[in-house]
DNA sequence: CCCCAGGTCGTCA
DNA sequence: TGACGACATGGG
């Protein structure tokens, strides 16, 4: 990969496995706009970032060396070998097609905290209103960071959080979520889970001590390993998923448990990498599907 | 008016 | 254990 400081901004000129509009829209992060000039905003590590790509030209705007190897490094993940990873995950057609079809995606290092969050709002939901909350939760509670001509809101911290009522929190929009956010925050707040150590802890382990907040159930507790923990092992599955699984991979009785072990044995370490090409590809084309028919073509 | 959304909880057999 | 309805809210 070639890096280039060019005018305070950081370009990779020869990205491969990196598709900024596939990374974006496929369901991993919730906080983001995309400007009319194809410039992608989002804020971690308390600074806004942006982002545009031309064919395999990204470029970090604003950006020093430095910051760039200490933060978005990590935080697009280039420091993993995706040539290794979509050879190990392209086994069979219907995944040849989602890897072709999101060619590009990769799994973002996201907050292990934000994560928390956001998943317990996703659940029986839908990503429009889900981005709609988060933003909400960040601009009335999180802190204001501002560059140049641009605002965003971070994530707010714990500490934040903590001084929040359950009413407070109903009132953005968050329904009967409101509960499970408060527990959340009550929970890591007093230290009775350790986010500290559930990064340190094996898979199977973080995700018992994850699932002792109320709201988060299996599903929830695979999306916050899988994005803010990077382990690729682990498969969510969500209605589409499973959609998947049952229709196109024929698994019977699609549940937690079947769906697991056909994931597990089908792509392994990287499963979780693997579901969410297929995910993606699944709702980006049932979207299609979806546009048509409401719009008959005009003879 | 219906159905659905990156589900989970509580309850009842 | 396993099935099943309830749960807030907004979009189609």
């Amino acid at each position: 990969m070639q890096l280039k400081e060019d005018k305070g901004n950081i370009l990779i000129e020869n990205a491969v496995h990196f598709d900024i509009d596939h990374i974006f829209y496929s369901g991993q992060i919730f906080r983001f706009e995309k400007s009319t000039d194809n410039i992608f905003t989002t804020a971690a590590y308390g600074r806004i970032l942006k982002i545009g790509q031309k064919e395999n030209q990204v470029t970090f705007y604003n950006v020093t060396m430095q910051e760039f190897e200490r933060q978005w490094f990590h935080f697009f993940a280039l420091d993993e070998n995706y040539d290794e990873i979509i050879r190990a995950v392209n086994t069979d057609e219907i995944m040849l097609r989602a890897l072709e079809y999101g060619r590009g995606i990769r799994i973002l290092k996201q907050d292990l905290w934000e994560m928390m969050i956001s998943f317990i709002v996703s659940q029986n939901n839908n990503i429009p209103r889900i981005k709609k909350i988060i933003q909400t939760l960040c601009e009335n509670f999180g802190s204001k960071i501002v560059e140049g001509n641009d605002i965003q809101f971070a994530f707010p911290t714990i500490a934040q959080l903590e001084n929040i009522t359950q009413d407070e929190f109903k009132e953005i929009g968050l329904g009967y979520r409101d509960s499970y956010i408060a527990d959340a925050v009550c929970k890591v707040g007093w230290g009775e889970i350790d986010l500290e150590m559930i990064k340190k802890m094996d898979t199977m382990q973080a995700r018992a001590e994850l699932m002792k907040i109320k709201g988060v159930g299996g599903k929830v507790a695979d999306c916050i390993l899988l994005f803010g923990l990077s382990r690729y092992e682990v498969c969510p599955h969500d209605v589409w998923v499973k959609r998947i699984f049952s229709e196109k991979y024929g698994v019977e009785k699609i549940c937690e448990k079947t769906g697991y072990e056909f994931a597990r044995k089908k792509w392994g370490k990287y499963a979780g990498i693997a579901q969410q090409y297929l995910f993606y590809c699944e709702r980006e084309n049932y979207k299609k599907q979806a546009i048509e028919k409401s719009e008959p073509q005009i003879l």
